[in-house]
RNA sequence: GGGGAUGUAGCUCAACUGGUUAGAGCACCGGCCUGUCACGCCGGAGGUUGCGGGUUCGAGCCCCGUCGUCCUCGCCA
């Protein structure tokens, strides 16, 4: 083997007049017959490298044979290229190579796809990952994923942090997303599953003292896939003892900032806002609001009495709420295209979609006429709206109108381009109810997970109306998407049982599965919690990229399949016998 | 489980209202070429239109089913 002395990225003039050798993949040839030229490729870069006849017939006609992502190893002299022929699209196209020796390490079949345009569909890259991963977009991705990783080991190791590894195999516990099993060979009828998140491990940890915990942890949940959400994800997992809801969001802040700084270019002011959930809900119709652009929802339930409007008084008599929003410049929509949007809040369960055009006269559009001047006056100055916005609105239950205003205020926001897509915003968002109502279970659910603690004023409507409990608990939204989220515990085994008994979780039962938990709560445990921040979705969110298929290296489909090693396969009759497992209908 | 989009040469795409032998660019193969960098020029080969069925004189196109891929609702403590 030629061994190489340097990467295809690093030549410049100063090597010139060297021996050197390269290796790497055939990124293009380009041959002239008695001359071939090789851009030479690996993950550091691309340089050219030149077949020239003074060094043997045979040198040339071997330099002829190559092709696309053969892997070559080329020794030779480092040159300047001739004047004006530098190519100031490469890092080292002041040089290129003069090869003497070249040794073909392997072939390539025929590329099943252009390598260099990336062009080809997901399917084909995703059954060639190996092909598709040689890209170097795809190859950036991934060394800013190690670089996180390692900015997020450093940052939490420097501030005391332990990094700790858990068990992949656990237990199945109740609540939650659906688990991976995996049946025991030892136990005949038992499973093991696959962890949701080391959620219990960690908490376990600063009962034993560790107190500070972390760890750049796989999760495993078995539901429908998304385009940022893949069955299998990695999350860095952190807890601390001693601490309120405060210090873990001030613990983490430096880091993100860190990890805005390194990949964005710039940092968000510390500490980040925090906003209420309540009054998140409110404003923006989610619990994770896009705030690079500030248009926010306000309600218009009051003024109905004073319309002649007669959807929106219906509306607010059957205790539906009539809310709305200004999307600046939005005057400018065609009708088609308002029917667009009508048409899109439909999908969330929006029975119409109220439009009011901003003109210098007042309010135009098809039920202006409903509403008297005043209204009109109050609403435009409710809005601030200006000459050019339109003010849509949405008559309906609490939840439709959240989703149906808050899909379209994103909506709004992208195609008024009422903010600049490079850039980020960070924020809390802050106590989340602890609880909510099932009617279908007819039970209440944790909202974020059984172990959360309530806010201590908030204790008392335990008893009395758990709604209305809110919970020590934090999401940090990034542009939009839920970046992470975590929690203060429960280190109150009195609180833990009360909450369990809420869950519909009988004594027996929460002892069955969480006795471990109870029995560690009742020696001694600290105040404690932590939070999560999503590995896979800070990756895509500061490549740029919209799906999180291609921040993961070897991902799945929607369907789940890994089409390059075609999991998830059949097994031997010999291994399902082995666990005890027979498959049914 | 539901809704939407999609599947044509190795790849990316085209093919009118259902009508001749399904085309183009790139890639591939052969030839020419000493300064290219998406090299160029000449020539060639390459198709079960995802799969199965149906309608029709005739189906890439219409209908039914099925499979894959993508988006989405449900789901995701």
């Amino acid at each position: 083997m030629l061994k190489r002395t340097h990467n295809c990225g690093e030549l410049t003039a100063e090597n010139v007049g060297q021996t050197v050798i390269l290796n790497g993949w055939v990124d293009a040839y380009r041959d002239f017959g008695g001359l071939v030229f090789i851009d030479l490729r690996d993950r550091y870069g691309i340089t050219q490298v030149v077949f020239e006849p003074d060094q043997g017939e045979a040198l040339i006609a071997a330099a002829r044979d190559l092709r696309s992502e053969f892997c070559i190893g080329v020794q030779g002299t480092v040159a300047k290229r001739l004047t004006g022929k530098e190519n100031p699209k490469l890092a080292t196209g002041q040089v290129e190579m003069r090869v003497s020796e070249l040794q073909v390490y392997n072939e390539s079949a025929t590329p099943p796809f252009d390598i260099q345009a990336g062009d080809a569909n997901e399917e084909l890259r995703l059954k060639y990952r190996f092909l598709d991963l040689r890209r170097p977009e795809l190859q950036k991705v991934f060394i800013m994923r190690h670089k996180m990783n390692q900015i997020m080991r450093k940052s939490l190791s420097d501030q005391g942090f332990l990094e700790f590894e858990t068990p992949i195999l656990g237990r199945s516990t109740p609540e939650g997303a659906r688990d991976f099993l995996v049946p025991s060979r030892l136990h005949k009828g038992h499973f093991y599953a696959l962890p949701q998140s080391p959620q219990l491990y960690k908490q376990i940890l600063m009962m034993s003292g560790m107190d500070r915990y972390f760890q750049i942890a796989r999760c495993f949940r078995d539901e429908d896939l998304r385009a940022n959400r893949q069955p299998e994800f990695t999350q860095l997992d952190v807890e601390m003892s001693f601490v309120q809801d405060e210090d873990i969001m001030t613990s983490m802040e430096p880091l993100v900032a860190n990890l805005a700084q390194e990949f964005t270019g710039s940092a968000p002011q510390l500490p980040l806002l925090r906003i209420d959930y309540q009054e998140c809900m409110e404003k923006y119709g989610v619990d994770r609001p896009d705030l690079r652009f500030d248009v926010e929802i306000k309600d218009l339930a009051d003024l109905a009495p004073r319309t002649s409007f007669q959807v929106i008084q219906i509306a607010v008599q059957n205790g539906d709420r009539v809310r709305g929003l200004c999307a600046p410049g939005g005057a400018k929509y065609t009708r088609k295209e308002i029917d667009g949007l009508t048409a899109y809040v439909a999908e969330f369960g929006a029975k119409g979609l109220i439009w009011l055009k901003v003109e210098d006269t007042g309010l135009t559009g098809p039920t202006a006429k409903f509403l008297p001047e005043d209204v009109q006056k109050e609403l435009i100055e409710r809005f601030s709206a200006k000459t050019g916005d339109m003010i849509f609105a949405v008559a309906g239950p609490q939840g439709v109108t959240h989703q149906a205003l808050s899909n379209l205020r994103i909506r709004l926001g992208a195609e008024l381009k009422l903010y600049d897509p490079s850039t980020y915003h960070y924020s809390w968002v802050v106590r989340f109810p602890l609880l909510h109502w099932d009617a279908e279970e007819k039970r209440y659910v944790a909202e974020h997970h059984p172990f959360t603690m309530p806010l201590p004023e908030d204790l008392h409507y335990l008893d009395t109306d758990p709604t209305k409990v809110r919970a020590q608990a934090y999401d940090l939204v990034v542009n939009g998407e839920e970046c992470g989220g975590g929690t203060i515990r429960c280190h109150d085994p009195v609180i833990q049982a009360k909450i369990f008994s809420l869950l519909g979780l009988s004594p027996e039962d929460a002892q069955e599965k969480f006795g471990f938990l109870l029995s560690a709560l009742s020696f001694g445990a600290p105040p404690h919690g932590g939070i999560a921040l999503g590995i896979d979705r800070m990756v895509m969110l500061f490549s740029g990229l919209t799906n999180i298929r291609d921040c993961i290296a070897f991902p799945k489909t929607a369907r789940g399949y890994d089409l390059m090693t075609g999991a998830p396969g059949q097994v031997d009759l010999k291994q399902l016998r082995e666990l005890y497992v027979r498959v049914v209908d």
